[in-house]
DNA sequence: CTGAAAGCGCTTACAG
DNA sequence: CTGAAAGCGCTTACAG
């Protein structure tokens, strides 16, 4: 492994000038710095990380605490965000560690974390509702960055979509469309951006006039299961006049709900319209469903850049207020939303 | 962050001596060396890794590399070994780096890791027969260590379970319950677990002098719905006689099999004897399947420790040779497995 | 059994 | 714009 020693040796200067030239100092000329760089790629130069993480005082790694679920759908979207995640931080030369936590304390695990590794930073996935997790490790000055946002106008660092948007803009599509009576299937309520998307679901539904009974707004796990269970329910009728329109938290939400309208003889999008929010899962394309899924778009897996560079400029020094992102995600209309079938054109009426 | 330092200057001793008492170096008087342990704990002294790794030349990161695959209960064992595999190895001062393949060529991306990071070793998963791998790494001197085998007689570290008993012991205990007709539910052919239990089925169905017609040896990926399908056709008597007994790959096959019986109005055991090999996946309890499920026991994530272990033995100098486990699997009766049927005891006819 | 010293490969004030 | 030097916190021959 060839080092700054050999560097400078190679070029008869100092390896204090190797190491400004190779980090970006704006100090190096320019032709000294081509020289050095040259020279590194020809000897197959590789920093040390140990040696700079010692020189530097920084550890390099940065811990993540992951919930261990029963539900299988989770874990997938797990794996996804955290391959692309960990490549993300490699490429900024950051290792992640992992824990996995199946305890109740919500800050216990990173407590522990922090007292066995020395760790730079976290990321912190699936915020919930009253979150401990920021007020716990900023009180400890621990940098972190998010994976969504745990309250309204956090002083930490995030980066997530917006999730009031997501159902704005899909009951907007819908109204548009003539449909009153719009169904719910919402992410579990613990979590953050399930509490988001209900606001902006009741916001937008109120703007339209259009009330919604308790029993048409409903959630669960994200799963095939709990939409196909839910719209059977309510596309039987037993629940009261049927919605027109079914919001899906989930894509394998949305194809539960999909089986349930065939089952039931209906028809999508005649009888019944399909919105979901795409994840981006792997191996699940609501391009293929059929009718071909309309969806509000947001690939988690987009998030893993953002969130590494983040937590790089964190630690870095930027401060947090800088470091709050939200992304809106994009609507794209396919085959399963349609108008409103006639006759159904009016809303639920709430006694 | 107390350093070997304060500790020597605490006790008037040379960090020299402080660091080979808290390593366990033999020539340290035990006074001296308890003296060192307790103020090391008053203190909190934790060593600090970028150090360690400097001093002693190794990067304290290994490697492990994944295929993504489509399926989610892949997804899943995975998710499982990994998180038990990183704390295991934790636990032993190492850190865990992933990389996800979706390639064709299986040594691509360790050649790409190891140019891209300074790696101790690898840990190596998912053996295939005339698996690459090992001969790509050690023509490299990069040590290993494999979960599982991918050959007969390696000669390298490696740590699995029986898989040639896992088959043996099932057909030994159908046939001790008079099954004559056993078919075999087996995983995908690429993977080296997946020979060795067709091996030892074959043979222990020989021994038995029982012939299995081809139509009753199948496989494909470890779900629930290859279990049904497979199942469905045979106990429906379009391929021939029903088998009287089913050996399962995994616990999701196996209940997969036990609703396509119900499905077909058969009751387990009564009618079919049902055994599956039980790799412990989390969320999975054979136990309380109805009827409790007959297993060979061998939890996946009981590897990772020793897997560890070896890893750390084997960078420390142990030979190959010396680090190579192949456990037994247990064999759990339960309520799946019963004498065969009344007038079901002879075996299949091969023309 | 213990210590003094060199070295691992970087970074970064401090000088010039 | 560049260099000499100290230092990050360990480990480990080499002496005694």
């Amino acid at each position: 492994m060839a080092t700054l020693k050999d560097i400078s040796v190679e070029l008869g200067l100092s390896v204090a000038t190797v190491s400004r030239a190779l980090n970006g100092f704006p100090e190096v000329g320019a032709k000294t710095r081509s020289r050095v760089q040259d020279a590194a790629a020809r000897l197959g130069y590789r920093p040390n990380r140990s040696a700079q993480r010692l020189a530097t005082g920084r550890s390099g790694v940065v811990g993540m605490i992951v919930k261990l679920r029963a539900d299988m759908s989770a874990d997938q979207t797990f794996f996804d965000v955290l391959t692309t995640l960990t490549a993300e931080l490699a490429a900024r030369d950051l290792d992640l560690v992992l824990s996995v936590d199946q305890g109740d304390d919500p800050v216990a695990p990173y407590a522990r974390m922090l007292e066995r590794d020395l760790l730079d930073g976290f990321v912190l996935n699936a915020p919930a509702t009253g979150d401990p997790r920021p007020g716990f490790l900023m009180a400890r000055g621990v940098p972190f960055v998010m994976h969504g946002q745990a309250d309204p106008a956090p002083g930490y660092a995030f980066f997530g979509i917006d999730n009031t948007a997501v159902s704005v803009d899909s009951v907007g599509l819908l109204a548009s469309l003539g449909h009153a009576r719009i169904a719910l299937i919402n992410g579990e309520p613990r979590f953050a951006f399930a509490a988001e998307r209900e606001a902006g679901f009741r916001a937008a539904m109120t703007a339209e006039a259009r009330a919604v009974p308790a029993a048409f707004i409903a959630d669960g796990p994200p799963t095939e299961s709990t939409g196909y269970t839910l719209a059977l329910s309510w596309l039987s009728g037993r629940a009261g006049p049927r919605p027109t329109a079914i919001l899906c938290a989930t894509t394998p939400v949305a194809a539960g709900v999909l089986r349930a309208a065939r089952d039931l003889g209906l028809s999508v999008p005649r009888d019944l319209s399909v919105v979901a929010h795409d994840d981006a899962l792997p191996n699940i394309r609501p391009a293929h469903f059929n009718p071909a899924l309309t969806v509000t778009h947001a690939p988690l897996r987009d998030a893993c850049a953002p969130l590494a560079e983040m937590l790089i400029d964190h630690l870095n020094g930027a401060p947090a207020a800088r470091l709050q992102t939200v992304k809106r995600a994009g609507l794209i209309v396919r085959a399963s939303t349609g108008p409103v079938p006639k006759g159904e054109e009016h809303p639920w009426q709430i006694p």
